[in-house]
DNA sequence: AATAAAACTGACTAATCAGTCAGGAAGACT
DNA sequence: AGTCTTCCTGACTGATTAGTCAGTTTTATT
């Protein structure tokens, strides 16, 4: 791996955890074993590399969700949503440092002013909602699910799942042990 | 209002809207038109401040729902539910700094290591939680609600209407167009 | 081997920060 | 008036921070 995507992984780390403020070039440097001087030859200033660790996490999403649904084919759509979430839960237990970093509010409140950290958020929510959306379309076709608006239903659902990973990360809730119920209240808002 | 209520209101704004390390006592001195030293005499240290601020918004919140729901009768459990639901959404819009405070990450990674943090969080989500949970009971007995775990369901609630929160405080969706599908997704999930 | 470009670094700076402290102002009580 | 306590402040400090820069090392190319 070359030093500027260690540099990269470690800083996604760094900010995942610590948030943007709270994690210093000097850390960022240390966890790599290079000077902080590299850090700035690499990425302009500290937002730049913020911005850079957020497009890695958003290619990284991309990435993991055309890789598990680009070949797959599901019987019905209720089917598929519920592996959907099943998915999307997963992903939340196996890539921590992704979902750490879209619940802070940083990347949010710096997207109201860059356009380009508000095209990759953007990008990463949009990927959310389609995954549901699009098996909530193919329910209406088949007939799996009812009948309700794609778009807004598939937004509820991110938002239920979301909030879940959330509670779970802020050490509020168990998620896992939710598990089972979450599937069956998504069963019971969608299917026919 | 005294000065100390005077900080402690300042402070409560200013960390909700720009977090806590992002926050300086001199801004928040500056807002109250204070001497930064005067902070420290009404607060031993700056996260002393936070945990003030967050008693106070534990106490805010606490007095809100039992000032709404404390002499209020309902005809089913389901009625009640939507109307907890839709005070959820009611106070959120209302007292959006509470609700920024609480979708930032620092106060969960403060509770790590505070009990007192720890403390004013879980009431915090336990008067929540349990506003929903009563609902769900009293649904279950008068018949308005479907067979399920009260506990679990409610914080899948809480999961979804919080989540929609969050959603719309990080300008990603609005919340406000949801409204409508929220309720119906809810009675669905649990209604008899 | 020579040269040029790319990658890297140590030493520095200016700014900002939480927190301290000695002492001043204001109110309460005798 | 005097005294005690509570409240408040300006001026300071030591630590940390993002970012710079001049110069060195490494790599690629001829």
């Amino acid at each position: 791996m070359s030093k500027k995507e260690n540099i990269l992984q470690a800083a996604t780390l760094l900010f995942a955890t610590n948030g943007f403020k709270d994690t210093s070039m000097t850390e960022v440097a240390k966890m790599t074993g290079t000077a902080s001087a590299t850090i700035f030859y690499h990425f302009k200033s500290k937002e730049d590399l913020f911005l850079a660790v957020l497009n890695n996490v958003k290619e990284g999403i991309l990435k993991e969700f055309s890789h598990y649904f680009g070949d797959k084919q599901c019987n019905t759509g209720l089917e598929m949503l519920e592996d959907s979430v099943s998915f999307y839960l997963y992903l939340a237990g196996n890539k921590t440092e992704w979902f750490l970093l879209l619940h802070r509010y940083y990347p949010y409140k710096l997207a109201k002013e860059n356009n380009a950290c508000r095209q990759s958020l953007e990008d990463i929510y949009n990927c959310f909602v389609d995954i549901f959306e699009k098996a909530l379309v193919q329910g209406l076709a088949d007939g799996s699910i009812s009948n309700l608006s794609p778009r807004k239903s598939a937004l509820l659902i991110l938002s239920t799942v979301d909030g879940m990973i959330r509670f779970k990360n802020c050490n509020l809730y168990d998620a896992g042990a939710l598990y089972n119920e979450l599937i069956a209240v998504i069963r019971k808002m969608a299917a026919n």
